[in-house]
DNA sequence: GCAGAATAGTCGGAGCTAAAACTATCTACT
DNA sequence: AGTAGATAGTTTTAGCTCCGACTATTCTGC
């Protein structure tokens, strides 16, 4: 999903509205030291790619939340819920729901495994594959939009530092 | 709050791997288009700096999400709550029982305006300012944490991108 | 002056999140 | 074996977020 957070709902809600409202800079506040703190920065850039992505993909109907999901499903079949909640950054406790309903939708299948009956095994069907396409298709046009703004002079660097942060914080 | 979202526990480390105590990007997963999106890496860095600051602030009994709002009211007294929301990236509604609680709490003050009774004047009381310095003291570190990740080479290129990010995707 | 539009804030509904407690299953060790 | 501990997944609880509807107040235009 390029950015799954649950925030998606309440986006996916919007998509009756149409167009999106502009946003005005909130002109005159203080920030103090939040100006320049980059946690701060991460948070608001974080959410205002979320939000442009779910713009992007609102057309479809299936939560940005999911994509990511069926993303990560899609290109590792087999894989149990577990993996998944790590790969995905979320609780597994968040995924009980979420894949109840995709199963639901049918766009997974969930079988239990042979060798390991606590697990599950979790694989798309033929429409969950489908439907990957189709968000994979929007998750691109956003990250092209993301790209443009960036530039391809520090895309590189760019995305070299958010895995940093990622994988060096803890 | 620096960063908001509370999405955290999921990454942390499974400890039957060899000793190590990072979160690892989860070995043999197959992220696909994932794996280059700048968006997905935004959420994931986002979420790491949030768990981080978390962490840094557990000994002080305010809700991380709680300091963007002290910062703000504490650097525009007299702001309202319309403004507040605008400023701080979270709907109006939101912030409703974010305020009751810091006003139950005796760190801020919330008077109803002379000249437009639509509107509260919030301010800190002189607890909310105290609070307020030690939230601070613990933010400026986990940013230094940040600053030291990032390096200084390219901390104000990062900067800018994420300013760049936020304002053009509105 | 007054009707209608705009604005400030609150409330209710629904979705997503994580932590902790719990069940079921598997593994290791005595 | 048999028991203690680890692991997979679910449920429960509590919190945050948004949107849309609602009240109260203020502004605008006739």
């Amino acid at each position: 999903m390029v950015e799954l957070d649950e925030t998606a709902s309440a986006l996916v809600a919007s998509r009756h509205r149409g167009g999106r409202k502009k946003k005005e800079p909130v002109t005159g506040i203080d920030y103090g030291p939040l100006a320049d703190w980059l946690g701060f920065h991460l948070r608001l850039a974080q959410i205002a790619s979320f939000q442009a992505f779910a713009n992007e993909a609102q057309q479809i109907d299936l939560s940005p939340g999911r994509f990511a999901l069926l993303m990560l499903i899609g290109r590792n079949p087999g894989i149990s819920q577990t993996r998944l909640s790590r790969a995905h950054g979320s609780d597994k406790s968040t995924l009980t729901p979420a894949l109840n309903d995709l199963k639901r939708r049918g766009l997974i299948t969930r079988g239990r495994l042979k060798s390991d009956r606590r697990s599950y095994q979790l694989a798309l069907t033929p429409a969950g594959h489908q439907l990957l396409a189709r968000l994979t298709a929007c998750a691109t046009r956003h990250d092209q939009h993301l790209d443009r703004i960036v530039g391809p002079r520090d895309r590189g660097r760019f995305l070299q530092l958010l895995r940093k942060l990622h994988t060096e914080l803890g």
